[in-house]
RNA sequence: GUGAGCGUAGCUCAGUUUGGUUAGAGCAUCAGGUUGUGGCCCUGAGGGUCGUGGGUUCAAGUCCCAUCGCUCACC
């Protein structure tokens, strides 16, 4: 069984500090996951990744490995750790978010789902058993098992057929868990994917089954996918309350900054999301002012560094003009820096939490800064 | 000097044959978006004396004349 220990509950919110201890290190939750789907964080070299976004855990992803470099690969390299050379923990996704992301090129099976490949065309079949095998072969510290993410809208009648598969699947993924065992020495983890879209009778149904089955961790996925941000807080505060408090709790794909402290304030204690390095490459930073919008022709000559109240390896040596002028120049230097300063800027977030959390300030913190950090910097200029 | 071709948005060009709503596209510029990631993609905006002048016509980017500029070929 996967060790947690929550260490500290803020008294206002149901926020909680705690400490998850996997074979590749001790992670501090509340936590952000950089997202490195094909084996890479977009832009961001290992030693950045480690020194200066202080990254404790990154995840990668099933689908994408399984298709490019494929299993076989990663058993020679001895497993996705030492092929990419990151000594800390990694998280896999199953793939379940492909199935609905890459939706046209699938077709849904009771036993599980037959995709198309994106990269040719090709014809595969992910099972939950198939999937647990390739898991087992890149090696990662905590894996998901195969699920459905429900789109949003979703109609009661479709999310409770899906709510139903993905349990199915659950026992199954846990069976093959159980049934088979770590290819490289080191214990690896199952966490169980809690749906139900937005009704809350299929999540606590959803939720009761598979803490019935006793995973490692429980994940809420199927949210983030284009409802209000008030219906994602209210199913989140709604979940937490049925998982054990003794399990970590993970929210997958989100979010915005102010997505992760709300959903923190609601007892989650994992997150990951593309947003912080998909947006870097598109010039947008996140900053404790709000966002700063990179290629906007008003930073042309401004010599300021786009934080100064942050210490990233970007903040601490260039200019927002230069920056800008990377950027508008479809430099690959402007992704890297942009890349470090929000992971950089998501991990301080998180670690603030935490601090914030075990010295008993956290929700009145949270409320103060959630209120800036979606200003738009530029907005505030020309005002 | 002679002949031919070309001048339409910042750039590259459609549209001219057969005159007919408010002259378009791609790129660039400017501004938004992006939630278990394809540097992709999506949305919106600004930008035009159709080289210039005259003529024909109800109507000209389109037809006619002149003129200026550029390119090529030949002297």
């Amino acid at each position: 069984m996967l060790k947690f220990q929550v260490s500290h509950k803020d008294i206002s919110s149901k926020a909680r500090a705690g400490k998850i201890e996997t074979a590749h290190g001790i992670i501090e939750t509340p936590i952000f996951m950089p997202v490195g789907t094909q084996g890479t964080v977009k832009a961001v070299n290992q030693y950045y990744l480690k020194t200066d976004v202080k990254a404790q855990i990154i995840l990668s992803n099933t689908y994408h490995l399984y298709l490019r470099p494929g299993p076989e690969i990663l058993e020679k390299a001895g497993g996705l750790h030492k092929f990419i050379n990151w000594e800390g923990p990694i998280l896999t996704d199953s793939g379940g978010y492909q199935v609905y992301s890459l939706s046209e090129l699938r077709k849904m099976r009771t036993g599980g789902v037959e995709f198309r490949s994106h990269l040719d065309g090709s014809r595969h079949l992910f099972t939950p058993e198939k999937v647990i095998g390739i898991e087992r072969s890149i090696g990662s510290d905590i894996m998901m098992p195969l699920d459905e993410c429900t789109p949003f809208p979703c109609d009661y009648a479709y999310a409770a057929k899906s709510q139903k598969l993905t349990t199915r699947w659950a026992l199954l993924n846990k069976e093959a868990f159980e049934n088979s065992v770590p290819l490289y020495g080191f214990e690896q983890y199952l966490y169980g994917i809690i749906q139900g879209s937005i009704y809350k009778d299929l999540r606590e149904k959803s939720a009761r089954e598979l803490v019935d089955m006793d995973f490692d961790g429980y994940s809420i996925g199927g949210l983030a996918v284009g409802e209000p941000a008030e219906v994602m807080y209210d199913i989140v505060d709604f979940t937490t309350d049925f998982i054990p408090e003794t399990k970590p709790r993970y929210l997958m794909g989100v979010g915005r900054p102010e997505n992760i402290l709300e959903a923190v304030a609601r007892g989650v204690d994992m997150f990951d999301c593309v947003m912080p390095t998909r947006n870097a490459r598109n010039a947008y930073l996140f900053t404790f002012n709000g966002i700063l919008s990179m290629r906007n022709a008003c930073y042309k000559d401004d010599f300021t560094p786009p934080d100064a109240e942050c210490d990233c390896y970007l903040c601490s040596n260039f200019t927002r003009a230069y920056l800008r002028h990377l950027f508008i120049a479809k430099e690959i230097l402007a992704l890297e820096l942009a890349s470090i300063h929000n992971l950089h800027f998501y991990l301080r977030l998180v670690r603030q939490a935490r601090e914030k959390i075990i010295d008993g300030s956290f929700n009145q913190w949270k409320n103060k800064i959630v209120k800036v950090l979606s200003i738009n910097i530029n907005s505030i200029k020309e005002v």
